[in-house]
DNA sequence: TTGCCCCTTGTGAACGCTCACACATCTGAT
DNA sequence: ATCAGATGTGTGAGCGTTCACAAGGGGCAA
């Protein structure tokens, strides 16, 4: 019980009466082993509550059995320290920590810096210092192609969350963006909605070009004029944009807000001039965080699978640390329409 | 730049002209190396971008570089499953991740389960696979008197978050429970309230015992008499209760819950029946979570300084870890009184 | 019978670091 | 002048795995 030195696979071999490479074989699911080697084996390793050595594993062979997620450290320190939190980390945490405990690897998480001299050299420690298995880069970084190809050159297996970019040849999780838009425009013309207006976000964001295709495309088959408002994600423009809408009576009579933040302004100028949500506007967003859930009324929103996707990611990466090469370039999960209090039938 | 091998401390050696030992010497920043010499190794290290590699590091010495913060699988699991997300969890990163990557270290998280026999042998291999130089107990973990002798025997070292329990002779970081009581008494006296209740948690957790005990002692000291309520954390029973104070009319001006969940609870139940907050009753509660932030109103509140605590925690295991003996055993950290929109002056 | 291949098994070395120790060199006290 | 102690430095071994390779035995075709 209290043994100073834990139990090797040396003293498993000898219990087995067999080498230290048997045990290895038995350990990794190896072929060539006799039954009757691998059930000693594994009787040795019951008995003894042998575990594998992670440090060690990692000196001999070539595998970590670690998975390291990057994310932006600016505008995660400040999600954190403006007492935010960061729900899409919490969500990250679950989708990798459960896909990654499954097959015996760990999840760890990093932060990486935007500018690209300070990325690089980061992403060069970490890189040597863990030697993960594999990689999951989220924005910002998943389209800096300076770090994929410094991925690429250390060999490096890594995902990318986020839509694919012709820049940027990696495998890619992500969410069906376009079809959400889609999905939401549907749902607000379902109620009887004609003028609905998009609250874009930025449209450097790729995300932000998707949705607004499938907006416009969605808008067209039902017949509707689509309408585009530029936003930038932030809570101020959209203020501005809605504030706008109100005072001049020509607002659209549903709204879809690319984030949480510009639905958070809408309804607050909605709110302030009485206007009554959702029963002379409808409001839909995209993101599905604690505050929109929290939000009165609560908003309907675009679910957006995080954790789905970066056990998806751990999933791939595992397989290609395990030696399955086959791999498609392009993952997409779907997303979830939450119904909740902010849309409702077009007023009359 | 594409060297298939990555720089090890022979090449740093070679290139300074020194042996293998002195270079480590100068990474471990250890005494008895020369100013020469030191210069030298660390110029090559510059010249040459060595990053020690953290596996050989374990493997040759003591220490992995890992800390471990340990969770209860069922409650976090069935957080994230409802969708509520984990708030705890994401501060817990906050706190931990900064404070570990200050000093070179790493965080990792694991899940175990509540049941012994389950929780001892999962601690088992997480301690002999990973091999974390330090351990983060929390809650209900942090209680368990087998898992904090396993981890004694074992000699590994760890801290507690919670408040100390005789059972327990360890380090143990925690909030005045009993303080932000006290101080939360104190608040509503402050606003005029005489009939303060306490809907509090469950008596068998430590922390609602304090809890209870700061109240008590605060509302003598005003003056007043004490009002417990015995909830058990859920939604639920605080409706139940909230609901015969109000319906038989002989509630309390003002409410302390001991956490979110209850508070929402009453909040829910005054609506209900008209009763405006803050103006005929004042809220506040213990956590501070989002749904707390985002309440309608905000509720006033105790924000735990769970971040915080972590970090203190992960300072205590690293400079353990590094040799530092001398610590005391238990450690306070200040709470926050938030005062949001749900306290107000007792209507005369 | 011989030869060949496959299946199973074992052996030494290597991974990149730190530990324990040994060895110089330099200082200052006897 | 000699020795003890401090200071700087280097050497071999070892950590617990896996890798690369070699070797033994059995089956089957020639």
């Amino acid at each position: 019980m209290s043994s100073k030195r834990s139990v090797t696979i040396e003293d498993v071999a000898r219990a087995a009466n067999v080498s230290r490479q048997t045990v290895s074989r038995v350990i990794n699911r190896l072929p060539s082993v006799s039954a009757d080697a691998k059930a000693r084996v594994e009787e040795a390793i019951a008995r003894l509550g042998y575990v594998p050595n992670l440090a060690a594993r990692r000196m001999g062979g070539a595998r970590s059995f670690l998975i390291m997620a990057i994310n932006d450290r600016a505008r995660t320190i400040e999600n954190w320290a403006a007492g935010r939190g960061n729900d899409w980390v919490d969500q990250m945490l679950y989708g990798g920590m459960m896909a990654c405990e499954e097959r015996g690897y760990h999840m760890l998480f990093e932060l990486v810096d935007t500018e690209p001299t300070q990325a690089a050299q980061q992403m060069q420690r970490i890189l040597t210092s863990l030697q993960p298995d594999g990689i999951i880069l989220t924005q910002p970084h998943s389209e800096n192609p300076a770090l994929a190809a410094q991925l690429r050159e250390r060999a490096r297996p890594f995902v990318r969350i986020g839509l694919p970019n012709p820049d940027i040849p990696a495998v890619s999780v992500h969410m069906d963006e376009a079809g959400a838009a889609r999905a939401a425009v549907e749902h607000l013309t379902a109620l009887g909605h004609a003028d609905i207006a998009l609250l874009a976000g930025d449209a450097r964001y790729r995300g932000s070009l998707a949705r607004r295709e499938g907006y416009v495309a969605a808008m067209r088959t039902a017949g509707h004029s689509p309408r585009v408002e530029e936003g930038d994600f932030s809570y101020d423009k959209a203020a501005t944009i809605a504030a706008r809408w109100f005072d001049e009576g020509d607002g659209p009579s549903a709204i879809i807000a690319e984030n949480d933040e510009m639905a958070f302004a809408v309804l607050r100028e909605a709110g302030r001039r009485g206007i009554k949500v959702p029963d002379r506007l409808s409001l839909l967003c995209f993101e599905d965080t604690p505050g929109v859930r929290f939000s009165v009324p609560p908003l309907s929103a675009i679910r957006q699978p995080t954790a789905e996707m970066v056990a998806k990611a751990c999933d791939l990466l595992i397989d290609r640390a395990e030696g399955k090469e086959v791999e498609e370039e392009v993952h997409v999960l779907p997303f979830e329409l939450i119904v909740r209090e902010t849309t409702g039938p077009r007023r009359r």
